[in-house]
DNA sequence: TTTATATTTTGTAGCGCTACAATTCATGGA
DNA sequence: TCCATGAATTGTAGCGCTACAAAATATAAA
């Protein structure tokens, strides 16, 4: 009398059960206890599962353990490599200890927010964030469901855990090579409205140790995040007008800083004679455009890496909570300064 | 006596029926047919799922009804802008449609073969892929679950459908350009050991232009894909060695291209006086490096539009196997040619 | 008032899988 | 021969949700 709703027509555990003459769960256990099951049994199993085709439904495994092998990744732009290495990194070391990383793009908090509530629903293991702006409710929703969650290319402060590095040490340290190499006019580009603290924590910190130097301080232009390299021409005009003794700038990411090279070569200008330019992030341009742009390398891979590490080890039971990694940077010199 | 295993302490529709005082299904109708439910009942219902801080399982609900909610993509990377605006259409118009995109990184055939299995498993409503060559063993279980499917970026003889654009036709558009302007001795870069037919595609078509119009078809350089602008410098070094007269040079993208430009900066080469260089893809560096680069641009967002529109239908019951949609290009002239 | 009809709500069963407990069966020692 | 032990297999119930049908309630027509 079981009245079986029409489903696509998919093999299940049971179709599988019934050919090879064994119960559903010695099925089940071949796949998630393949030690509990004979040989000669596991084998059978195995080898009529591959001629059927089947694909072990997640849904209803998820829904009965309770447990899912899935970890959801939010982040906010594949427009350029910026988080390459780090998906890669998250992505390898999913693999390692038997998860998949599923992404989902998400350029503001409140996209986040969809994107959180949509891995919630999956019921993933856990979620890794880029960032620690969040909506209130997401914050609220991550904390009540004690979800491991990761916030990642910042420290300070979690949800839950945070793997990232220092805004302020990298921001001083590029300040340095620019100080150390005796330019004393330098510019600063960040982002108008920025989405992310990643990027409004780096003025005040600019502001303090130009300051501190007894130099000008004010040399700033807030640039649309969305232009990318076309930032470079619309930043160099407005700081040459605010400051025309201007000796080097440092941009919020070297795509911006790639527009100011390419907008210096229209120009006619030596870089770095006429100007000097800092970059951010270590993109691949950075390497490979004339001048090479110093930049601050992220160590994105072992970033990626170790937010995943976190996360199984939560959905493990370990105890992270409040942990907080520090994955370093490097300054990387190059003929831009 | 229901022995309720110990999950995480989420809230469920049971729970939020108990608080609403109304049954599970008068909440389940609350959201699935709002419209089935009356008005006062339905706000008290949100209004409690709401304080709870509710999140659906979609888990459950996809079993329950053999439906999802889900469409999964699989691309062959976020190292650069090529799929940005592709992925940007398919997550608006899946919104739009009310349905959620995830994506997963594949950049072999054997990782999107994984990816497949990850989507089927976690029950999507359909699998967007790019590209046209798949594990044999993919091809077969996407036939078999009867999933809608569409492999975009290209044209023809689909598994299920596809959306693209015609690499013989743009490449002949592109050669066209260089060939009306005069330029007789055309390299061409291509990807050794490409992973896709998107690429490979494009030599013999190149060849037998060439040879067509009685040029010479040889001059030729397989570079590595991994190499990004890196490509540039070694690519121009071979083909010179190969053809000291060429005049001109076109690129699988226009990373490589910049990658030229960059090169022909270091030896102070003017282009296009010295070098005629064309890309393919419109990245955003194209319209930004100087000279701009002439360029294949696709209709990237109109074929993530066209993807997950035609899996949204599929998935409602319209019958669009086979159908093939082009969503064309345009050549896009600057004055690196 | 009664009956037919529409509106709203609620049981029931089952989606495919797994935790857990119970059962079966072979083996070896008392 | 009987019982204890362990290995292999199987039954049962339930995960959270939804399709479907049945029931309760409200509304209109007779």
């Amino acid at each position: 009398m079981t009245k079986r709703r029409e489903q696509v027509g998919l093999v299940t555990m049971h179709s599988i059960a019934s050919a090879a003459g064994v119960s559903p769960m010695t099925v089940s256990n071949t796949f998630r206890y393949p030690e509990r099951v004979q040989d000669e049994t596991r084998q059978r199993v195995m080898r009529i599962a591959a001629e059927l085709g089947y694909v072990p439904n997640h849904a209803a495994g998820n829904l009965a353990s309770g447990q899912s092998r899935v970890i959801g990744a939010i982040i906010p732009s594949i427009k350029n490599s910026s988080f390459y290495k780090y998906v890669r990194g998250m992505q390898d070391t999913a693999a390692e200890h038997g998860y998949e990383l599923v992404l989902k793009l998400a350029d503001t908090i409140c996209h986040e927010h969809a994107a959180i509530q949509t891995f919630i629903g999956l019921r993933v293991a856990g979620i890794a964030l880029v960032g620690n702006e969040h909506e209130p409710a997401a914050i609220d929703i991550l904390q009540k469901t004690a979800l491991p969650v990761v916030e990642s290319w910042v420290l300070g402060n979690p949800i839950d855990m945070a793997v990232g590095y220092s805004t302020t040490a990298a921001t001083k340290a590029i300040l340095d090579v620019l100080l150390s190499r005796g330019y004393r006019n330098i510019g600063f580009i960040g982002y108008e409205r920025a989405a992310s603290h990643r990027f409004t924590e780096r003025l005040p910190i600019f502001r303090s140790v130009l300051a501190q130097a007894g130099l000008p301080s004010d040399l700033v232009h807030l640039a649309d995040e969305a232009d990318g390299f076309g930032a470079g021409p619309k930043a160099l005009e407005e700081l040459f007008r605010i400051g025309p003794r201007i000796d080097a700038v440092i941009c919020p990411t070297d795509i911006v800083a790639a527009g100011v090279l390419f907008e210096c070569g229209r120009r006619g200008w030596k870089v770095p004679d006429r100007i000097a330019v800092a970059g951010w992030g270590d993109y691949e341009i950075a390497s490979e455009i004339t001048p090479g742009l110093t930049t601050v390398q992220p160590n994105a891979y072992e970033m990626g890496q170790q937010s995943v590490t976190m996360i199984v080890e939560r959905a493990r039971g370990n105890r992270n909570q409040g942990r907080v990694v520090d994955t370093g940077f490097q300054i990387i010199k190059r003929a831009s300064t």
